[in-house]
DNA sequence: CCGGTTAACAAAATCGTTTTACTTCACCGT
DNA sequence: ACGGTGAAGTAAAACGATTTTGTTAACCGG
């Protein structure tokens, strides 16, 4: 059915090995015999099998994302959207493909079985995970975006700890007494010890140090920390729920996002509620999407190089695969002070005087 | 140096054969057998290598989508981004993995010749192409999207010349006269004779036909069809050199752009020039891509269903894979008339009262 | 006791390439 | 005439699985 290299070679008379060589390395052979048999090539309509090749060669032409989510959940999320842009560049610059692998029926380790790739990155796995174990096995090289620094696995990220205390500290700088504090559950449980995510860990760790600098403590009654899905959607889902219990003088005056794709949906939360954004309510985020500079009012976040990220990290990944020696990346985040954060109200939630346009 | 089934058997006593059906057909060996066999392969850590069961079975696990971009670009586009989503959405249903394949080092062709997938979508690939060619000398299934519907070709897609038709009828309902038209260039010139994108000739048709009923023509001089990347940069670009060329009175009163994100990249003009949206400059788009109806003014655009598109085709592509007879797709496209067009002031454009608040 | 079925496993073919390791032959200088 | 060199091409061995076909032995009914 198929034309293979064989077809070629008997119909050209010469052996597959000649015909390889015609394709692959035309020096070896005679500018006569090569011409003869690219014609056959041309004629049939040969193309390679790339698989086959891949067998032999040992490369595939591809490097590979693990991704925590579905496809469709992980693009969703701009910032995810950014990191891939960057692998992207990479791929660009080598000529490369790019496989995206989701979880097989909620499997990221099944994803990471079946990976045909030259390299992979992965997106919040850490060390000592059950997938990085794999990859250690399967001899594929590999680097964690948002993972976790680690002897054994090269990782690209930045100072979760310091951002996020910087964060806090221009929160409570600002005089805040009740947060809420949106954080990142893991998509894909590979730790179930805990219910966070590892830069989720560090993040709280950076907020319990700009509490404690006050003398305040992460787990004050005051302070909320809720797990929340990094969407818009699980943003304002969490919201509302913040929002709509208790009541209103215990309501938080502050929302601190560890996603601006979460913080989106506190902006469309307040906004149902007809809470006043940065007046009634600040709202605080972190990355950077490319929409947070064009909210109404501008989000104030953590601006963290996401396609530099992705671009580095692939980078890195085809180092490795080169067997150079490659270390850890630590990339620079500040903190963007926008509209969206300003001093608390000093007397009880009230409704706004004029409906508050958003977005 | 990498465990193989080799090792397994050897070390275990039995033939490859055995390896392989504990791991893939457990019922065909005894349990005793089974698990003697699976407690090795636990303890070498033997993961099949996806390359060597891709060449037997024929199943990769994968589908391809074939870009007319980078990736870094194609994701840049809100647009493509859904459809992409999309995509995924099959993915997720079936446990597949994505393969996103740029050209080449500029061909399109030879990322065509590498994928290593079990079925292939394409963006903007028409029939009789030399990629369509290829492809079905690989006998890779295949189903193009916002292609051209053909006997030898499965398409995705909407009616563009009809939505293409309706849009510019509101545009001339308005009363507009001097127009300019941002049109789609080719990102990969796979058919030279043309200077526009398949999809793009079909708009064009459907503009001219809308010009037509009201006894104008497109190739009217107060018409102006510009070839523009299909990007916020690409349409911002084209707008300043519309805007800023030639004198105020033969200035378009409108801009129509065949995508969404083009349209960004005119508010974005309009803005730096400190031109109101609508007053002084209605703006139409095409896609309605998320964003489109949050700017300020929000955008009129023809919708089409992205993410669909993209989940269709995905599907289709797989029912060809299992041997299905299918056809052609012709998603809804519709008008939505937003806050973006207006009729056109009568007098000569000058500045606006107030400076005008964008996006 | 014997042909026939079945369970359990093994041997070998297959998938379609690349690549290594020859063979053959012409040519060249001495 | 003769060993050496290089060019041109081939046969066969990888690559690492799956799958088809065989083989062996046990078991079973008659």
């Amino acid at each position: 059915m198929r034309v293979t290299i064989k077809d070629i070679a008997k119909r050209a008379g010469v052996s597959k090995t000649t015909v390889s060589f015609a394709l692959n390395d035309p020096e070896r052979i005679s500018a006569e015999t090569r011409d003869r048999v690219l014609a056959i090539v041309a004629e049939m309509g040969y193309v390679p099998d790339p698989v086959a090749r891949a067998l032999t060669t040992g490369r595939h032409g591809a490097i590979g994302l693990l991704l925590p989510q579905p496809i469709h959940e992980a693009l969703a999320n701009p910032y995810l959207c950014e990191i891939v842009r960057g692998i992207g560049e990479t791929c660009e610059e080598r000529g490369l493909a790019l496989t995206m692998l989701p979880p097989v029926r909620g499997a990221l380790i099944e994803a990471a079985r079946r990976a045909a790739v030259d390299a992979l990155l992965t997106i919040g796995v850490g060390p000592g995970t059950e997938v990085a174990e794999l990859l250690r096995k399967r001899h594929l090289p590999f680097v964690a975006i948002d993972g976790l620094a680690a002897d054994n696995m090269v990782n690209v990220g930045i100072d979760d700890e310091a951002a996020a205390y910087e964060l806090m500290r221009h929160i409570l700088d600002l005089g805040h007494e009740r947060i809420a504090i949106l954080a990142l559950m893991p998509e894909v449980c590979a730790a179930p010890a805990s219910c966070f995510s590892r830069v989720c860990e560090l993040r709280l760790a950076g907020f319990s140090r700009a509490f404690a600098e006050r003398g305040r403590a992460l787990d004050a009654p005051e302070i909320r920390v809720v797990p929340v899905e990094g969407s818009l959607e699980g943003g304002r889902r969490a919201t509302l729920a913040c929002l709509e219990s208790g009541d209103r003088a215990a309501m938080p005056t502050a929302i601190v996002a560890m996603a601006d794709a979460a913080a989106l949906g506190a902006y469309a939360a307040c906004r149902s509620l007809g809470i006043s954004v940065p007046a009634d309510m600040s709202i605080a985020g972190f990355d950077d999407i490319p929409q947070a500079s064009l909210l109404d009012p501008p989000l104030t976040t953590i601006r963290q190089p996401g396609s530099e990220k992705g671009a580095k990290a692939a980078a890195l990944a085809l180092a490795l695969l080169a067997g150079d020696a490659v270390s850890h990346l630590v990339l620079r985040a500040e903190l963007v002070v926008r509209g969206s954060t300003a001093a608390p109200r000093s007397g009880p939630l009230q409704a706004p005087p004029v409906a508050p346009r958003l977005q």
